[in-house]
DNA sequence: GATAATCATAAGCACAGGCTTATGTATTGG
DNA sequence: CCAATACATAAGCCTGTGCTTATGATTATC
């Protein structure tokens, strides 16, 4: 998947904030359907894209289709930001800091 | 700058381009425009949506505009993404040896 | 087995946005 | 000054795309 299509899938807010809805776990369309304000066929039409674009996998159980975010989906992306961000120093100090908590 | 602005702006390939270009250094519109298929009100309106997003930053010089890119403007977007890429973990080693051989 | 429920796909519409040409505004040079 | 250069803005076109309603395809329920 490249950089290219996941910066046009995530362009949209409405997919974006499926993605962010599916991070905190597993969910079916009809759930999915209930937190927003538009009809269902949009909703899978936003899966559909999401799917494409490698963020999101989905699991199909009888008549239920269980989509979860892919966050490794994202890697492309992080790979793109890090080429250009150019201000890793001033986070240094404060990833010293979570770096350090993990190791106890 | 919220990161919505962000996605939106550099949904755009040719936008990204632009910037990607000026990551590499200052340069005038003409200059960029040599580097690009479309006409130079099309780079003038690119640049202007980069600028609004806080991707770049511009400095009059006479009648030249030297624009160079904000690395910086990457910030929302990286922390987006930090929220939910969720593979720190594969990552941390590779990270613990970058700050160890910044403190030498 | 008919009906309902869940989801996907199709078709069509309407708006957003990126492009072009045309023009405006400074600035430089002869 | 007048022409040319560098860039920005305006207006209009045209494609992409996100939405809707309508319908199709499966699967569960009675």
């Amino acid at each position: 998947m490249t950089h290219a299509e996941l910066f046009r899938t995530l362009a949209d807010p409405t997919r974006r904030a499926v993605f962010e809805r599916l991070a905190g776990g597993e969910m079916t369309v009809s759930d999915l359907k209930a937190g927003f304000e538009v009809s269902q066929p949009a909703i899978s039409q936003h899966l559909a894209a999401l799917r494409g674009a490698g963020l999101v996998e989905e699991r199909r159980q009888g008549r239920n289709a269980y989509y979860r975010a892919r966050p490794e989906g994202l890697a492309p992306l992080t790979d793109w930001v890090e080429r250009y961000r150019g201000f890793w120093p001033e986070r240094i100090e404060a990833l010293k800091d979570v770096l350090k908590g993990m190791d106890q």
